[in-house]
Formats: structure tokens, sequence, C-alpha cells
RNA sequence: GGGUCGUUAGCUCAGCUGGUAGAGCACCGCACUUUUAAUGCGAUGGUCGUGCGUUCGAAUCGCACACGACCCA
């Protein structure tokens, strides 16, 4: 019953198979001898306002490929739209035009989805749109799977992210996010590299995970025996290459973390780290300004975007403010004094319904009061600084304040992009650092730091004054994309597995 | 972890207070040499997410589970 049933239910694909067995009995099925001499694209950016008449007066002849999407077959004559990844491009194809028998015998029986590579002149229908006048057309690949339906596209998010490649022949819109992507991280790139930063690759597996607060995986090194973790940072590697005398480095790659899923976290994500020497947290700041800036015109040609409905302004320069002060003005009710004290802040924090911890010390609770009432505010560009030592632990600390670090976070459309401060080297107030992470980690708090002992060894072998920092690369992008999820931005996100 | 909504043809979706399942597109056949969600005519295609229950009878009602989307912690 069941094999009955599944064979209906394939039919097409069973079609497809038997037509594809019937190409292979002619000869080569699957060809690798054709060569376009251009994409779609670039044809209708050239000759895509040009006349009826200019085409005729001065044929250009072409040879394209890509895949079939559309076809209205009209007897002894057919429209279709061939994609290739530069755009779409409509082929007339007519019985008379091709070899005896070809049309009704090849070209018809053709389905849609198929991969074409076809050679013509360009000309303009009626309704003046470019189109190639097809006088050799040839089958390059058979597809065995219909297309999903044209007009409305994939509606299902998981068939979007659980077969990509569907989406992306389907969708333009996706397709034009991951080609923003690229563009991100070119620009970036090419940002840095212009500032003498150098690109580096630093270990993906690490004996000891650093460099953030995370829960990392774990994973086995068979012959050396040994525990190993994918890292969650690059940041201590990055760091010893400035002990070593790169003053300028960055790296874009991959971070994992073994938490949640949600709309904001994947569990391996794309990161920006850079260090530089010879300057603090202030010229990163600026950096930062300007790369965020030149991204919003490198991809949008403008400085406004438009992120789910709401207009940010990245012309204008950001806002700055502290810790204290962001939470003072979003908390109008709230005064200095209540944030001064472990008491007094405790009690706010109580009183927002915050579980405040034994092991909290001020610090950290005022973190957990700004990630409550202020974070999801700052909906403009806004960097926040002077972080209370306690919750950076690899910052360094500030010289008017010893209870804040040199550092800052920014926010856009209440989601943190960026994370940067001056770097501690100081090699013993590190070593003390980590002391009081490993305290913590003792006490049950497993998201605390390593004592990576190497790591202060390279301190000890003094780092220049240097300023860093990391940037989310996919919520960057969702910002540039109007992307509401993680998963939009990410060509395989992860996913539950299917059964 | 909690809440809301969803799961019906290859795809996009209808299906009323329970009475044995429908459309458009795709696919197949016929016609058609400037169409573009081509058009016209005809045909094919479903264990209605899974399991249990209520009922004479369940796509429809109840419970559980799975998967997904969104919101909250």
């Amino acid at each position: 019953m069941s094999e009955i049933q599944i064979q209906d239910e394939q039919e097409q694909i069973r079609q497809r198979r038997s037509k594809l067995n019937e190409i292979r009995e002619r000869g080569i099925a699957f060809p690798t001898d054709f060569r376009r001499n251009v994409v779609v694209g670039e044809l209708l950016a050239e000759y895509g306002e040009k006349t009826k008449e200019e085409l005729e007066t001065d044929p250009i002849r072409v040879k394209v490929a890509g895949r079939m999407m559309t076809r209205r077959i009209m007897g002894k004559a057919s429209f279709c739209h061939i994609q290739d990844m530069s755009g779409k491009m409509q082929l007339y194809v007519a019985r008379d035009h091709l070899p005896e028998g070809f049309y009704n015998d090849q070209f018809k029986k053709w389905d849609i989805g198929d991969i074409i590579g076809t050679e013509g002149v360009l000309f303009k229908t009626n309704v003046g749109e470019l189109s190639i006048k097809v006088d050799d057309i040839r089958l390059l690949t058979k597809a065995l799977r219909p297309l999903p339906e044209k007009f409305h596209g994939i509606a299902d998010q998981e068939i979007k992210y659980r077969q990509r490649y569907l989406d992306l022949i389907m969708s333009e819109q996706s397709r034009k996010t991951f080609l923003i992507r690229s563009k991100i991280v070119t620009y970036i790139r090419e940002f840095l590299v212009a500032r003498q930063f150098l690109e580096v690759e630093t270990p993906m597996m690490q004996a000891i995970p650093g460099g953030a607060t995370a829960r990392p995986f774990k994973t086995h090194h068979n012959a050396l025996d040994m525990e190993l973790f994918l890292r969650i940072a690059p940041e201590l590697y990055l760091k010893r290459l400035i002990v070593g005398g790169f003053e300028r480095v960055f790296e874009i790659n991959r971070n994992f973390r073994n938490e949640g899923l949600s709309t904001r976290h994947n569990p391996e994500f794309t990161m920006l780290e850079f260090y530089q020497a010879y300057a603090e947290y202030h010229d990163l700041m600026d950096l930062t300004e300007e790369m965020v800036r030149g991204i919003a015109l490198e991809v949008l040609g403008q400085t406004l975007i438009t992120y789910q409905g709401e207009q940010y302004d990245f012309g204008k320069p950001f806002d700055r403010m502290t810790v204290v002060e962001s939470i003072l003005h979003f908390n109008p009710d709230l005064a200095v004094d209540d944030l001064a004290t472990r008491e007094a802040a405790a009690k706010v924090a109580e009183n927002l319904k915050i579980p405040v911890k034994d092991g909290y010390g001020l610090g950290k609770i005022q973190i957990e009061i700004f990630e409550k009432t202020v974070e999801h505010r700052l909906m403009n560009p806004t960097f926040i600084t002077a972080y209370p030592v306690e919750v950076s632990p690899l910052a360094r600390r500030n010289d008017d304040d010893p209870h804040v670090t040199d550092r800052f976070e920014f926010f856009v459309g209440g989601r943190e992009i960026a994370n940067g401060f001056t770097e501690l080297n100081d090699a013993e107030d590190q070593a003390e650092r980590f002391r009081k992470q490993v305290e913590e980690k003792e006490a049950g708090d497993d998201e605390a730091m390593h004592y990576d002992a190497d790591y202060v060894t390279a301190l000890e072998h003094g780092m220049p004054p240097t300023a860093g920092e990391g940037i989310g690369i996919d919520r960057l992008v969702m910002l540039f994309t109007d992307a509401p999820s993680i998963r939009d931005v990410l060509l395989f996100p992860h996913l539950r597995p299917k059964n």
C-alpha cells in the first residue's frame, strides 16, 4: 500500500526521472562544455534602456546560462525567464529558430527548475522588456524536483532555513540579505586593512576557553587525549599577538557558545575582534562610529536606516553616556545615591523584581538594573561607558574611579552590537582578576572565567597600551538588512534536527 | 521553562455549530508565434502532523505528544 502511495506522491519526480533517462540515452546528460560570455544583470544594466530600433540596427549576440524559473508556451513559440546570480532575463524561444524537431521533442519537455544555456540576440518585446531571441538552447542540468509555488514563494520559515538553497532560488529578498552580509564583511576588512590592521587567524579549539563569560562546547582530542573547547572568543590570543609586536590585528571568525537559541542567538556566530596598540577606548568609539557610518553609506547609500519600522540616523554623532548616567536617565525617580552603595542598589533591584544573589557586588547589581531597565530602550546609536570592574575582568581600571573600567558597549535598536575597552596590560592586576573569577566559578558561577596562566605570562613580557573591541557581525547585518531574526542572516542557522 | 497561533494535494491556502475533502499555482493531455501570476478546455493528485479518547459518525470536539512561528522569562 505505502509503496504505491509514495510513488503517487512523487509522481512529478518520477516523470522527471524518466525524462532524464531519455536524455541519458541521447548522449551526455550533464554536459560541462557550455560557456556563457555574460551574466544577465550586466545585459539589463547595459542594454535595458536601449530602444527596440537601436537593438535591431545594432544586434547584440549573447550567451547566457541559468535556471529556468517560468515558462509560457504558446504553440510554436514560448517565453521563459532564466535566473543567474545577477538577475532574471526573458528568453523568446520560437520553433522555427531552432533545428527541426528540437522545439517539440526536447525544449517543450524541459521543466521549470532545469538549468539551461542559450545563445541569441537581444531584442525588446512589444511591452518593452529586454529579452533574448534564442537560436541555440541546451539543457545543462535536469532538475528532478519541482520548485516551490512561483507566486507566493516559500511561506514556511522552516523550509527557508532548512533548505536555504530553495529560499535563495525563490527569494530576491533573501539573496539580497546575504549579498549585503558579504558587502559588510568586505567593507570591514578593507576599512581595517586600510588602517594598517593585519588580518590573523587564532585557534578555534582552545585548552582554556577565555576572553568572555559563556558556557563553551567541549570536544576531545584523541591523539593528545585531552579535553578541548570550541572558543567563546579569540581575545586572549589576539592580545598575545599584540605582545608579539603585531600592533594592529583583527580576526573575523566564528565563536561558539553553548547556550539557548533565540531570534538573537545562534550557538555559532561571527565576531569581528580587533586590537590596536597605543590607543585607548575613546579611539575605538571614534573608529566604530566612522566604520558603522561607512557601512551604512556603502550598503544603503545613506546614513538613515530603517529597522523593524524604527528609523535610526547614523549620520549624527552617536550618543555617549555612562552606565550610571543611563540608569538615571531612564529611571527618573532614582537619584545618584540609589546606585552608590550595594545596600541602596540592592533595594532598587528588589523593587524591580531582579533576584540579587549573595555574591553580587555593587557593580553586578548596577549592571542587572541596567540590563533590565536601560538596554532595550537604547534605540539610537549609543555608546555606554564606565562599566564596573566586577563585570569587566579583562578591561583596564579607570584612573579616576577604580570602581569602573575604561570600557564601552555600543547599542542600536535596543541591541548590543559591540563591546570594547582599553585592555588591562597590568599582569599583576590581571592575575588578581583571574583569581577572583576562579573564586566565583568555585562559588557556582559556571560562566566565570578560567585562570589562564599562559596569558598572564604573556602580559608579564609586556603588552603596550592597547584598546580592543568585538563587534557581532550577525547583529550588525540584521540591522542593515532589517532582519527580525538572526536566522535570517545566517545561511544555515542551527535548528533542532528533524526526526 | 510559560503563553498565543499554526500543521489539510508538490507549493500557497479555504473547509461554518461534527455527516466520508476544495480552489489557485505546479504537474499531465489538447489548442495557441510578443507572453510575463499567459490564456482556454480537460484529466491526475490527500491514512487532513502523530497517538489516544468522545460519538452511530471526527479534518472539525477533548487530551497528550512532535514540529514550527511569534511573544514573555
